[in-house]
DNA sequence: CACAATTAAGTTGTGCACAATCAAATGGCC
DNA sequence: GGCCATTTGATTGTGCACAACTTAATTGTG
């Protein structure tokens, strides 16, 4: 198939002026979203500081606190992360004393990871980071629940397209 | 001052079924926008690596397409990178062949950066790329603006939280 | 049972993000 | 001029993200 460069859902041809206004705001937007990523993770940093983890450690405990105990992949699905980011960061954890991982008896190949007491009694401390964020976006919670449900379509067609790769292949 | 949670914009006391929602908001939310970005970085990825640039390396270009050079501080500015990122990304540019950096003669201190004529030249070559990215985020010109809008204003207000840490502070 | 294909983790290598630190150059101020 | 704070990059170290590959266990099939 040819190019349709934005299928205008619609059904309007985009003028000129859209047009370049695309080429900058496909810039912005991609811009826009790392931005905003880098600066949700400044202040999980500065949040999760005394609590002793990182953000993606600290999505890992909120996975496990939910569900109390899993296998590593199991974990991955829930975060989208593959086992090359997942093994080292789960081993800090481990390290640190929050996780224990265990092979599991059944399947050999599983490795089920369990939060430990200590890991349990972080989500005491870590119990007023939600709040935090809140109120440090300074929006409210219509506006979040309308920002997620857009970011996570997004991400759909995105990952739809990248799998597929039938907006991605040659003009 | 002491805390007050969630400054609820409407004026609207939330409720225990909001507070209570908001604890996975706040995961969903942060989560979201972190999944969202890296979707992005999957499709840039696809679409970038026949240009030869890492998404962030195309961010370093498209400001320096469009202001022709820079010192390495305002490259910096536009991006919201320090030097710790930039220095060993302008690096890798600077041994494709894309970028010469040049120490300024008017301040020692401060390095230029130009791209150069292959780096020019790679402009062409990346130019189907916004119209393609477009067409995979599904979303049509006025959603685009609008989400930009929503986490630019988020940014803000996440970037204003960390730097005095009002909202931040313990409760 | 034997063997190929699949699956789950781990390992390695590259690159980004950022804190902390350092060195050199600059500019203001006495 | 001499001194100090500031500015600008670079460097080091830690951690995340992901591609590519390896290893081991499991499953499917003849």
């Amino acid at each position: 198939m040819t190019s349709t460069p934005i299928p205008a859902p619609g059904g309007r041809e985009p003028g000129l002026a859209d047009l370049a206004d695309l080429l900058h705001l496909d810039q912005q937007i991609c811009f826009s979203l790392h931005a905003a990523s880098r600066a949700f993770g400044g202040v999980y940093r500065v949040l999760l500081k005394d609590v002793g983890l990182t953000y993606p450690q600290y999505l890992v405990m909120l996975v496990l606190w939910e569900h109390g105990e899993l296998p590593v992949k199991k974990v991955g699905e829930h975060l989208r992360l593959d086992s090359g980011t997942l093994s080292p960061l789960l081993k800090r954890l481990e390290a640190a004393g929050y996780v224990r991982r265990e092979r599991s008896a059944a399947d050999e190949r599983s490795v089920t990871v369990r939060p430990t007491e200590e890991g349990l009694a972080l989500r005491e401390r870590a119990r007023e980071v939600p709040l935090r964020i809140g109120a440090a976006t300074g929006f409210d919670l219509d506006e979040i629940r309308d920002l997620r449900a857009r970011l996570d379509r997004l991400t759909r067609a995105l990952d739809r397209a990248a799998r597929d790769g039938a907006a991605l292949g040659p003009v």
